[in-house]
DNA sequence: CCCGTTCATCAAAATTCGTGATGGGGTTTC
DNA sequence: GAAACCCCATCACGAATTTTGATGAACGGG
């Protein structure tokens, strides 16, 4: 039997199609760059098609390179699962951690109340921020690890979800037929630049009608019918209304939700902590993709 | 990051599982005994608990190796599906491939033909039996890979898909309603004895009405209403009617598809050709299991 | 045009892994 | 109930693989 791939091949080759960059990939599995290349030299021998086209300064998939890119974060997202189920109880410390305060509000319970029940002496201390900030946080060592959306900033993670974003508006409201559109969001929220680009390709008028750094905030300037606002799928919220498509307005990129670490949060608690979220939020699995045949 | 897991490590598990021996697991994965051993031992260490219970002579999986096994199922398909995907289109030569002949109406044509295309140095030598003389065949020599129904011979490959098990009677027929109940199926079928053996767990009176090694026949039994008939959901066809659970029949135990491979059958074109058969018909990636933290 | 960064490569060192032999414990057989 | 048998665990050793740190070539920004 032909002996099965080696997990940490493929968790270095993810790295690197994460980031664009052996280099940093190897500080995130924590080896160093020559060895990581000598894992994508052996995966690719093994497989026998180049996976990676090292053009210059840029490193990108091919198209084997990304047929195998969503079967490896399957089998890494289940890697997840596995370790998460079996991540000692006994793991004590504390963690600071960042996320994006609109995915609190939803998520954050849920995850955050199993965790504590199976790690009962991990103390976690959640701050909420917009990700412009995590990421300037987490630069001043003010977090070890923290969940933000990744994109239109130039700052990458371990990407574990996306989510579709739409457009929202209050039921019955005016402000969708105002002219300039008026606009909801966050100070520096990077699905501002999100929205205006997409906005921008129509040709489509608009102004900031509204800004504030609190998620609470703008979901109620979108219920108050003063705005327009545009929210990842799981911060949608009752007595919203999702705009349909075919509308005026143009379709918004999906979200990239991701986890950053600092560089001493490898192991032990930390990656208890990952593991949890990736196996409880994180929806790259490709349980809905095609099977291989068939692209 | 803590190390992810080692496949190689999951596919002698796996193994074990399936056969419920070390011994003949090794002889599955090609090493010797003591590896598969010291593999297991290293597995357990690194997640902490104990996953097979070693009772003189029987192994069985513990609680945690339950929930391992499934996870660990769902990576080695995903990797089969690589291996599949990447598997060198230039390998050739002869494989004498056994498979009941059920399956072999309505899955056949859809595998071997994606397989030939990616494969077209390959010859599939295809034989359609009954599992049980596959088996035999297998034994004398006869084949290099089968795919058989496992349970109820006490014979046990490389357990890949599970079928739901139906009685079926044709349209508006009276053999359903007759005593005792006249039943159609294989000579030798392993599913007479799952069926025969719930109908006696309820206590109903049966007769063999109607016996063929030829599914074609035994499908033909039904459809005219000779006999009542159990197939597995994948052998169903146009024209035979499901017999609701609720009537007086007995639920069937469901149908193991497995892998048996001749000893030498490991390996280049063998391993292709079983890649590409738990590909695209494996069903036992978990894809509908509960997620972890809810076991 | 130079400097800094990136990736590939190499040989040596370290680690990991499998092997074959051995032993204990349980089961079957006579 | 003893002997033969089968199964799994363990051990020391040797083999194979992997990582490392150093080095070189290619590229791009300032």
């Amino acid at each position: 039997m032909t002996a099965p791939l080696d997990l940490d091949q493929l968790q270095s080759f993810c790295a690197i199609a994460d980031c664009g960059s052996f280099t940093e990939a190897a500080r995130r599995v924590n080896k160093t760059q020559s060895a990581v290349s000598m894992q994508i030299k052996r995966l690719e021998e093994r497989l026998g098609h180049p996976l990676l086209t090292r053009d210059g300064r840029t490193v990108a998939l091919t198209e084997h390179g990304e047929a195998l890119y969503s079967r490896a974060r399957r089998m890494l997202r289940i890697n997840f699962e596995i370790m998460d189920h079996f991540s000692d109880g006994d793991l004590k410390g504390s963690i600071r951690f960042g996320v994006p305060d609109d995915y609190a509000v939803r998520l954050l319970p849920v995850i955050l109340s199993s965790f504590q029940r199976t790690h009962p002496k991990i103390v976690v201390d959640v701050r909420c921020q917009p990700s412009e900030e995590l990421l300037e946080g987490m630069k001043k060592g003010k977090y070890d690890l923290i969940v933000f959306t990744q994109g239109t900033n130039h700052e990458y993670g371990e990407l574990f979800r996306t989510e579709r974003m739409f457009w929202v508006a209050s039921h019955g409201g005016q402000a969708l037929s105002t002219e300039p559109l008026p606009l909801a969001g966050g100070l520096h929220c990077c699905w501002k630049d999100n929205a205006v680009e997409a906005l921008n390709r129509i040709g489509r008028d608009y102004r900031i009608a509204y800004t504030s750094s609190n998620a609470m905030a703008i979901a109620s300037a979108v219920l108050t019918d003063l705005a327009v606002g545009f929210l990842p799928e799981s911060a949608l919220q009752p007595g919203m209304r999702v705009i349909a498509e075919d509308r005026d307005l143009p379709r918004l990129r999906d979200a990239e939700i991701a986890i950053m670490r600092a560089s001493h949060a490898y192991g032990g608690i930390y990656d208890a902590l990952a593991s949890h979220i990736v196996a409880s939020m994180g929806n790259l699995d490709g349980r809905d993709a095609l099977p291989m045949a068939a692209e």
